[in-house]
DNA sequence: CTGAATATGATTATTTTTGATTGAATTTGC
DNA sequence: GCAAATTCAATCAAAAATAATCATATTCAG
């Protein structure tokens, strides 16, 4: 049996269940349990699995907000995305009515939130759980629940849109591009996020520097529909297109 | 069986119940008490569950579905609300367009669900979150989100209620009285229980015995508007003002 | 075909986990 | 409030799993 095929049979049995034991695996692939331990160990430093004590486990997919709190200190763009999140919540004053977005930019925009006398409406169940325990006047948005992102879309969402009239939003975007505007990968996502930045007098988009020049299958807004703040800013035609808000890691 | 294996049973029997015992861990695990203190332990430090003298207790605090700051957490009547979360989950059907209002019997009715065919919708954050992570397909109701309780409330939820229709709901309540009928505490959660109650095909309420012969503020329904499922039943003269389900511990 | 490079399986010393034991701590019954 | 019963943490030896090592088998280029 090649090696790859191995490799391949153990992630797919990993797969389907959440666990494997080296017996098991080498029972099943009919090999010994040194090279069960081989595969093991060149799939764990692949990031492929996660080797334990036994066997392995597998790698729990990123599931927007809802990552583990142990996890998400090293993730990618953790300062600049801190940064970012905390220079934006300075810019909610009293009597704000501010929508914020559901994504990973915008829930860590929430713990640097101070402002008492705004309304806050978001369609991230994670981020209106966090907004009510810091004790904050939350709405949430009503509609489907999208699995892993625990993001609320559809069109119950959308049409709630319609009705509201927001001062200021927080959205998170996947690319920025001069000629595609903000896209993001999701045709729902995409809907209720052009909803959002339409019925928003300012539309603030939380962005890190990884963002800009990607492209994703649904633009949901012009770039210049939205202000953008960032960490820094590879191209000046961008900051010619829109207004930009450059903040300091 | 793999360490993580165990962890993952745990917190899963944790999730079911809300408490558990040592012995209770070792012997559906097959494994010695030792190890399973050893679990606890480490699954305690992690922060996964709360470990008491003799077991181990789930942590939820802040979950919005506990009504008492400081929950029991053998809470009162934790047997006679778990049988009869059971029973009431084994009533939702192939098609049905379920609502499920927040609540602690209502939270635990969810992990007793299995029909995956059926459409589920709530008021309750924590119920949207445990119904999305078990794989439902899942709604939530949009509007202003009650602190503490982390119920959706308010005129905006009521307004969405009115534009559904469900085929079954399932509410909780705070009393069962002839004369007022099943009645609540607060106001705005009084609005949206009794929106759900009228336009629910089927509307059954989840009451353990101490609910009955008592009067809270708010009425939200007649008796004869829905089904009572309890444990025990302390009046004749309940049985013969509206259609009751005892079920048994 | 030869020989180097790589992969495999067995062996062994080491590490990790487990279960039993015991004295201490906590709860329960009276 | 005290004694019995239960549960716990600490300890240690046994068991299981691992990494390291080495001899053998396989592959592949020349």
């Amino acid at each position: 049996m090649l090696t790859q095929e191995r490799y391949h049979s153990i992630l797919q049995m990993l797969s389907e269940r959440d666990a494997v034991t080296v017996a098991e695996l080498s029972a099943a692939l009919d090999t010994s349990e040194s090279t069960i331990r081989r595969d093991l160990n060149y799939l764990d430093e692949m990031g492929k699995l996660k080797k334990v004590f036994g066997g392995a486990t597998a790698i729990q997919s990123s599931t927007g907000v809802t990552e583990s709190p142990f996890e998400s200190r090293e993730s990618e763009m953790f300062d600049e995305k801190t940064a970012i999140a905390r220079y934006a919540a300075t810019l909610v004053h009293d009597g704000d009515f501010v929508f914020i977005d559901a994504g990973t930019t915008t829930y860590r925009l929430i713990d640097f939130l101070s402002n008492k006398n705004a309304t806050y409406i978001t369609n991230g169940i994670a981020h209106s759980r966090k907004l009510i325990q810091r004790g904050f006047d939350t709405h949430i948005l009503g509609g489907k629940i999208k699995p892993f992102t625990e993001a609320i879309v559809g069109t119950t969402a959308v049409s709630l849109i319609q009705r509201l009239n927001f001062t200021k939003a927080f959205v998170g975007t996947n690319g920025i591009d001069l000629a595609s505007g903000f896209t993001t990968p999701e045709l729902d996502e995409g809907a209720v996020k052009e909803a959002i930045v339409n019925k928003a007098y300012l539309s603030f988009v939380l962005a890190d520097n990884t963002k800009f020049r990607r492209v994703f299958p649904v633009s949901f807004a012009d770039i210049r529909k939205g202000c953008i703040i960032t960490d820094s800013v590879p191209d000046e035609r961008f900051l010619q297109a829109t207004v930009i808000k450059e903040v300091n890691k």
